[in-house]
DNA sequence: AATCCGTGGCA
DNA sequence: TTGCCAAGGAT
């Protein structure tokens, strides 16, 4: 597409003007905001957004800082209560990630966040977008930050045809934002670009009527922002049955094990399982079978199951059938395995899935 | 380039 | 109920 054309049609000046104005007026009261611009502080508010709503990152942004009010601070941090605290947010390497920049940027900066986009985009974790947003927000230093909501509000205001599921079409968008900075203010400038995107330039509905840079918008004048962004994508939804055991020994302490160090789900917590296709009798003595051959544990396992559990990842689904049970004998001990007592086990992270059986578990046998 | 990586809200 | 999706990055 001719990119110069649609430029032509914008009046920069005053689209930034309607744009900042608005912003400056209509922003949300966010915790991040009032973080006194800390380059740590706004790093950790843009790995916690990353592919999750804001409603569900404020209570998290809020004790994560409690707890670790420094940079210095979590870079001492350890690597259970690191996992710990991003329990339940999702995407569990962002937080190792962060954790691995954070030492590297008080080993090797002084503990200061760099502020080219050079160097702070070789820590680990911090991608294109990330990297402008902390830049512009924290030093405003004019780099782009596109994400989501700038690739829809810009393919709107532009009428960008451009498939925004294709990595290199992000490209494209940062062009676009060089040419569209207000560069007396660039973090304002990025933050009004999402902002609108969250609140008017929503991917349906669009609330056009209340929007402050509808005039500059070739999309409604040609009456076709619901047909932007265009956005390919596909589904290859997998399901996995699975069955799971809550042990308890002569001495009231659980089995559970470390899940792998990369992919899913990696390195949290969990309920000894195994994955299972047979009917209901089988799984049962397909769990029992599991536990005797890989840790050579007799057990008594209930008949029936205590808690089903259905969990849809993105593209996954487990179904996780839960049977509670007896631990016999001594465990001998294997890696990544580890008995605790009830208190002891809700300090380790563990994925929601297993949190549900936990909590059904304590409510039916503690 | 295509796929993987979590979770919860919502129509 | 099902699919979409929300301030992406790594491989």
């Amino acid at each position: 597409m001719n990119m110069n054309t649609n430029f032509d049609k914008v009046d920069i000046k005053q689209f930034q003007h309607d744009l900042i104005t608005w912003f400056v007026r209509e922003q949300r009261d966010l915790p991040w905001r009032k973080n006194g611009g800390d380059p740590y502080k706004v790093w950790v508010s843009e790995i916690m957004l990353q592919q999750t709503r804001v409603d569900t990152v404020i209570p998290y942004y809020e004790r994560f800082l409690e707890k670790f009010p420094t940079i210095e601070s979590f870079a001492e941090a350890d690597d259970e209560s690191v996992l710990k605290i991003w329990e339940g947010l999702g995407y569990y390497s962002r937080v190792r990630n962060l954790h691995s920049a954070v030492k590297e940027v008080v080993q090797h900066y002084g503990g200061k966040v760099p502020e080219t986009p050079e160097e702070i985009s070789k820590l680990k974790g911090v991608g294109p977008y990330t990297a402008g947003a902390v830049l512009s927000i924290a030093y405003g230093v004019p780099e782009p930050a596109v994400d989501g909501n700038v690739m829809r509000v810009l393919s709107r205001i532009l009428l960008m045809w451009d498939d925004i599921a294709k990595q290199s079409t992000r490209k494209l968008f940062e062009k676009a934002v060089r040419e569209l900075m207000y560069y007396e203010n660039p973090s304002y400038f990025n933050q009004a670009l999402m902002e609108l995107g969250a609140l008017i330039c929503t991917p349906t509905s669009p609330s056009c009527l209340l929007c402050p840079v509808r005039d500059h918008c070739q999309a409604f004048e040609a009456g076709v922002q619901e047909e932007l962004p265009v956005k390919t994508r596909k589904k290859t939804t997998k399901h996995v049955e699975i069955v799971a055991a809550v042990l308890k020994n002569k001495d009231d302490q659980f089995l559970i094990r470390k899940r792998p160090e990369k992919g899913l789900l990696a390195n949290l917590w969990e309920f000894p399982n195994v994955e299972d296709h047979g009917p209901y009798v089988q799984m049962r003595q397909g769990l029992a079978g599991y536990l005797k051959n890989e840790l050579e544990i007799d057990t008594e396992l209930e008949t029936g199951t205590f808690e089903k559990v259905n969990h849809v990842f993105t593209h996954l689904t487990w179904t996780i059938d839960a049977f509670s049970g007896k631990l016999i004998g001594d465990f001998s001990g294997r890696p990544n395995y580890k008995l605790v007592c009830k208190e002891q086990l809700e300090e380790y992270a563990f994925p929601v899935s297993h949190q549900k059986i936990w909590q059904a578990y304590k409510k039916q046998y503690l």
